[in-house]
DNA sequence: CGTGTTGTTGAATACTGTCAACCTTCGTGG
DNA sequence: CCACGAAGGTTGACAGTATTCAACAACACG
């Protein structure tokens, strides 16, 4: 799936600027740490699970036991249509939480699938309900967890429902340039770490337009395109094509 | 905005198979009751409030203090864009909760517009925590909700980015349909509540391309329309386009 | 060195958006 | 009371964007 040389660019690239994100910059906090506190529990409720490129961590419809938290690496989530397809519904890099869509009905929404080799924190739920019954700060960090999700659904709400394909592919970059910088890496060299197809497919575009509107994009001179890896040159252009935001 | 006619049909057909819908079935469950039976709460923590047709529960933007339980009439959230323009990100009947996305930061992300008149509860945020901090099944209640809040925006992404036109408009008619018979009304009449303009910024189409939809399914004896409420007449030719759904 | 996957690009098509005309309803005010 | 304008809704004609279909290149893999 990934190519070797990518993953040596890709290992280049993502030498952070202060210093390797630990745990203390991870969605889950808490939850994770108070457990190691907390001394009864057993072994297999908090552990790590490393994963090959291509590999999947959970799959929809199967009974959820866990919430994952991304210590290294890049997963997407994808909903199953019918037939075989899916649509990808989220792209998650280190300090993401995955499995929070089935807290409640304790079965998977989603596949969640590796892109790249990584390492994920498996937090048992019956663990999980059990520190949060004794420790509210941890069920108070859950929850502005699962409502930041809420209002970034949002967010791609309008992407999905209200911008051009050249704005969408636009808006994912600088997404995903936020996202890396946040956690330290560079925001202008970077690795989408996935196919036209993928991100077609989160975008709601087919992958063809994506590879058009990339190639626009390298055309303007506003990035540099090299398979998977993307340097941005121009962002305040590529921020411009979205100020002109409505259509309908 | 609501027309005299249209109110007295909505009177009609919302006339519950199983009695109105109480506290029992709303979204928040004990984190309202149990308050009441907290005895500590002061007065203003926990109340209820009357909406008229266009006003304005709560504003993108502005400082979150509260949770909003819907219990009669129609809500519809959106999201500003810019311009003054906007897209509905969310709409809302009795049961439905309001104000989950601002939980963690505390500002609305959100306009929240009363489509009818209605009422909602409205349970202050300090209470909540305070209660939550106490009682773990009230906190684990919240989460549940949020939990279905994010898996349930995993079909609108799927709504929003691998249907047609006429698949949008289908899904939403079989979702209206399914969230009023969920509620004991009839699963085959019922009132939109809303314009064409709404509908179509919910589901990213134009308002033309909705009415168009809509004509199509009526020349296809599939629904009758007459203004905003609409009659399903052949709900299994509906689910029906759903059935091929992949597009990319 | 073939084979399969991924990515790019071109040409043609189709779907949906845009623009416009027209109708109905409702509210306002002469 | 009726005229008027505003808002919502429907429908038609046309345009434009994104998809579809297709060919081809680059690359990894066995």
């Amino acid at each position: 799936m990934i190519h070797f040389m990518k993953m040596a660019f890709a290992a280049e690239v993502a030498r952070p600027v202060a210093g390797q994100v630990s745990c203390a910059a991870c969605g889950l906090g808490q939850l994770c740490r108070a457990e190691t506190q907390d001394g009864g529990g057993d072994a297999s409720s908090v552990h790590q699970r490393r994963l090959q490129p291509g590999e999947r961590l959970f799959e929809a419809g199967t009974p959820q036991s866990a919430l994952y938290a991304v210590h290294a690496g890049f997963l997407k989530t994808c909903r199953p249509l019918q037939a075989g397809s899916s649509q990808v519904v989220g792209l998650h890099i280190m300090g993401d939480v995955l499995g929070l869509d089935g807290i409640s009905s304790r079965v998977h929404a989603t596949d969640a699938v590796a892109l790249t080799s990584g390492e994920v924190c498996v937090i048992a739920l019956v663990h999980a309900d059990r520190l949060m019954e004794r420790d509210h700060t941890s069920g108070a960090r859950l929850r502005a967890l699962l409502s930041e999700h809420v209002a970034r659904a949002g967010d791609q709400f309008v992407t999905l429902g209200s911008l051009s394909a050249q704005q969408r592919v636009a808006a994912f970059l600088l997404d995903m340039s936020d996202r890396w910088a946040a956690r330290g890496y560079s925001a202008t060299i970077f690795d989408l770490c996935m196919t036209r197809k993928d991100i077609g497919s989160y975008l709601g575009l087919t992958f063809e337009t994506v590879s058009r509107m990339l190639s626009d994009f390298r055309d303007l001179r506003w990035l540099r395109v090299d398979g998977r890896r993307v340097e941005l040159l121009d962002r305040a252009a590529i921020e411009r094509t979205l100020g002109t935001i409505p259509r309908r």
